[in-house]
DNA sequence: TATTCTGTATGACATATATCATATTTTCAA
DNA sequence: TTGAAAATATGATATATGTCATACAGAATA
């Protein structure tokens, strides 16, 4: 059982107002998961019961619409929580989550979590904060798929893709996603997504070699996106 | 300066957790407004710096993209409270309140509530759970968004104004937006949103009569929205 | 290595939706 | 009331996007 007081990742999220005694505590009920690429973390629907605290790794919440196309709604990453709106709501959780790469996480049930609400206003108003940034992202982003076109969804995706998970050594985006899974964060078919894509190359905005991304002019692209 | 203890709307809204010396508290802080139809309570990217608690009427929150489309993100009616999420994050607000009714509000001071936090964790919770509320909604709005097209967003549409803001005597939905504004809620050009009105009405699903829009077969209706 | 399968790519076409133009109706101030 | 302005309505057309078909490439499996 590894020691949460030592856990850099917390630093990054909401739990860094917990005390010693308190990190303690969680350390002592947590669980540690190794999560492999492809593995679904949970589903749509599911009573999770806790949180995850994201040690490393990437993964996607998605929902399925009627017309049972995947909607990718967020993408999550190291040092975030998940699962925190579904607790506190006391509901089942609205989103499903599968890694996209391997993933460590560790998870933390709700009944040693809720205490600290009381007890720890600067956790408490952490957390409250970090809801609330999630809350005005997803009043953007409804916007953008209100009144953007496919292809200004597109640019503005890719450079949120190289600005939040950074490039590999040879310049291309360092999280994978296929085709399949970047139509479903734009909320278009595959064909228009890997349509774009290759206009986007033709114009010399982007290059593509495999799966793997490369974005060549982000300045253009960003004017792309308006 | 009238009492909040006898306020009635104060039930429906976060605000019920508060006690009697807490409510004495704001009753004296708070201001009350009169705001006109058509009237702005604030813009995108001002400061607010408290919250409104709306004793009546409805107002519209939108957000302008940058082709100067104004997007309906929200509807905020009677015991609602408006300006959480920028008073907690401490930011600007990032959406544009403007009134569809005469409308009646008490402005509370962020300075006199933010101490609640600490002292009245049901209050805190409260809030919160109100806050992950929104957050649900505000996903599944950017899947529907996404995923839908435009006739099943206004069939959605018609049916949320229905059972979320009533009817008439004479059955046609109580709150009148103009055909610009549903647009702006459902995310389309004026023309399309008029359009498929005449359509609905052909199809002897809703009935038009100058501004109004009565629904007559709602059952159709919510199989066209899916 | 051959074989199958899945993901990527592209063409042809259908359709939804935006845009522009122009009536028509309603609202409202003079 | 009258005229002007705004909102609503509808047609014509352009364009973006979805859908279906098919080809091709790379990965997985036998």
């Amino acid at each position: 059982m590894s020691k949460c007081e030592q856990c850099i990742v917390r630093e990054f999220s909401s739990l860094k107002a917990l005390k010693k005694d308190e990190l303690l505590k969680i350390a002592d009920c947590k669980t540690s998961y190794t999560i492999k690429k492809g593995d679904t973390i949970f589903s749509e629907g599911e009573q999770v019961n806790g949180i995850f605290c994201i040690k490393d790794g990437v993964c996607k919440l998605s929902k399925l619409s009627q017309n049972g196309k995947e909607q990718i709604v967020k993408l999550i990453t190291k040092g975030e929580l998940l699962g925190q709106r579904s607790m506190i709501s006391d509901e089942a959780v609205n989103l499903s989550a599968v890694a996209l790469e391997d993933m460590e996480v560790c998870f933390i049930p709700k009944a040693d979590i809720m205490g600290f609400f009381d007890k720890n206003n600067q956790f408490s108003m952490n957390v409250m904060k970090n809801i609330c940034g999630d809350l005005k992202e997803s009043e953007a982003h409804t916007v953008s798929m209100a009144q953007k076109t496919v292809k200004e969804r597109l640019a503005e995706t890719l450079l949120y893709l190289e600005t939040s998970f950074g490039k590999n050594e040879d310049g291309s985006l360092h999280i994978q996603l296929s085709r399949d899974e970047l139509a479903g964060m734009i909320g278009t078919a595959t064909e228009s997504c890997i349509r774009l894509l290759s206009e986007f190359k033709k114009l010399n905005l982007i290059a593509l070699s495999g799966k793997s991304i490369t974005i060549i002019d982000s300045a253009k692209l960003k004017k792309l996106a308006e």
